[in-house]
DNA sequence: GGTACTATCGAATGAACGTTCAATCGAGAG
DNA sequence: CTCTCGATTGAACGTTCATTCGATAGTACC
C-alpha cells in the first residue's frame, strides 16, 4: 500500500530535481520517467497531464512551506517577536530548500500561471490562515505601518526568501541585523 | 538603411509582447514571424538562433533599464537623496514598463540562464558603473548599514521592482512612505 | 550589364515531445 | 483455479518546433 504513494512521491521528487536543474520545458516526461525508474505510462496513471503534475508539485511545496513558516508558538508572541520568528523561519526554510525555492520562483514566472486554481487547495490550509491572520491583526493593531500588504510582504518575507536563495552561509549576527532592518522598515 | 535595423527592432518588440503574454516556450519562431510581418527566414538573417534572439532582447532591456535608473543628477546629491531618487526611478520604470519587468523576471528564472555571457555587454555600460559606484561609496562612507550588498539591494531596488510589477496605481503618499521605509531599513 | 552582396521568402527537414493504448503482470476475492 | 482490477510497460502516434536552404529580388559599385 505504501508502494503506491511511494511512486507518486518518487516522481514528484525527481520532478523537483529536474525542473530546478533544467527548467520546465527541458524536462521531458521521458527523462522524468527514466530518472524515477518508472515508465512514462505510470506517470500518466498518477497524474492526468504534465500540467497537472507540475501543479501537484506546487501544492506539495506550498504546504510544507506553510508549515515551516508557521512553526514555533507564534500565536503567543508579541507582534515583533512573531514577525522576526516568521522571517527567520522563512530564511531557514529557503536556505535549506533551495530547490523548492527555485521551483516556486519558476512557477510564479509562468505566464499562464495556474496559481489561482492550484491555490484553492491552499486557502484551506491552516498554516496559511494563521499567518494571514497574524499579519492582519498586527496591521490593525497599530503595530505595523499603514502600508499595503504587498509592501509589508516584500519588505519582510520577500526579502528573507530572496536573500536565502542567493546567500550561502550568512553568519548569525548579519542575519539578525537584517531581520532588525526589516522590522524597522515595517513597524511604527 | 533605416529599414534594416527597423526590422530588427520590430522583431524584438514583438518578441517582448509575445514572451510576456505567452512565455518563452509558447512563442514559436513562426508566430513571431507572422506577428512581425516578416518571414521566419529573416529572423535567422538577423539573429543566429532563438537563444541569441532572446539574449539580444535581454541586453536591450537591461540597457534602457540602466538609463532609467541612473536618470537625474544623482552624482551631486546627498546619499539619502540619491538613494530615494534611484528607488523612485526604479519604481517608475517598472510601473511604466511592465512587459520589460516581466521579461526580466522570466529571463532570470531560466535555469540555464545565460545572464553571465549576456551580462558582459552590460559591464561596459556607464549607467551601471555609476550606480554600483554610488552604492559602494555610500556603503564605505558610513551612511549605509554594514550589510551585504545583496541585502541592501533587496531592501531597496528589489522592493521597488517587485511592488511596481504587482501594484497598479499607488498614490504619491503611499509611495513616499515606502521609500522612506526602505531608506530607514538600510541607513544608519 | 555584370558582379557581388544583402534582404527576403516559406516549404521542407528532422528531431523532440506529450500523450495514448494494447498488452502484461500480480495480488486478492470468490 | 478463475475473474477482476489496479499497476505497469514502452512502442507508436501525431503534432509542434527550431532551423536550413535554394530561390528571388533589390541595390550598389565597377
Amino acid at each position: 500500500m505504501a508502494v503506491l504513494s511511494d511512486k507518486r512521491e518518487i516522481i514528484l521528487e525527481n520532478l523537483l530535481d529536474l525542473i530546478t536543474e533544467r527548467g520546465f520545458h527541458d524536462t521531458p516526461m521521458s527523462l522524468l520517467a527514466r530518472k524515477s525508474g518508472v515508465s512514462v505510462g505510470i506517470i500518466y496513471h498518477y497524474f492526468p497531464s504534465k500540467e497537472m503534475l507540475i501543479d501537484a508539485l506546487y501544492v506539495k511545496v506550498k504546504l510544507i512551506l506553510g508549515e515551516a513558516l508557521a512553526s514555533g508558538d507564534i500565536q503567543n508572541m508579541t507582534e515583533a517577536d512573531a514577525f522576526k520568528r516568521v522571517w527567520l523561519n522563512a530564511f531557514e526554510f529557503y536556505s535549506n530548500h533551495k530547490k523548492e525555492a527555485l521551483f516556486l520562483e519558476q512557477y510564479k514566472a509562468l505566464p499562464d500561471c495556474r496559481e489561482g486554481e492550484a491555490a484553492e487547495f491552499l486557502q484551506k490550509d491552516k498554516n496559511f490562515a494563521l499567518l494571514v491572520n497574524i499579519f492582519r491583526t498586527a496591521s490593525q493593531g497599530g503595530v505595523l505601518k499603514d502600508l499595503p500588504m504587498d509592501a509589508i510582504y516584500e519588505l519582510s518575507i520577500g526579502v528573507a526568501m530572496r536573500l536565502a536563495i542567493k546567500q550561502t552561509g550568512l553568519d548569525e549576527a548579519t542575519k539578525n541585523a537584517i531581520v532588525e532592518s526589516c522590522w524597522t522598515a515595517v513597524s511604527l
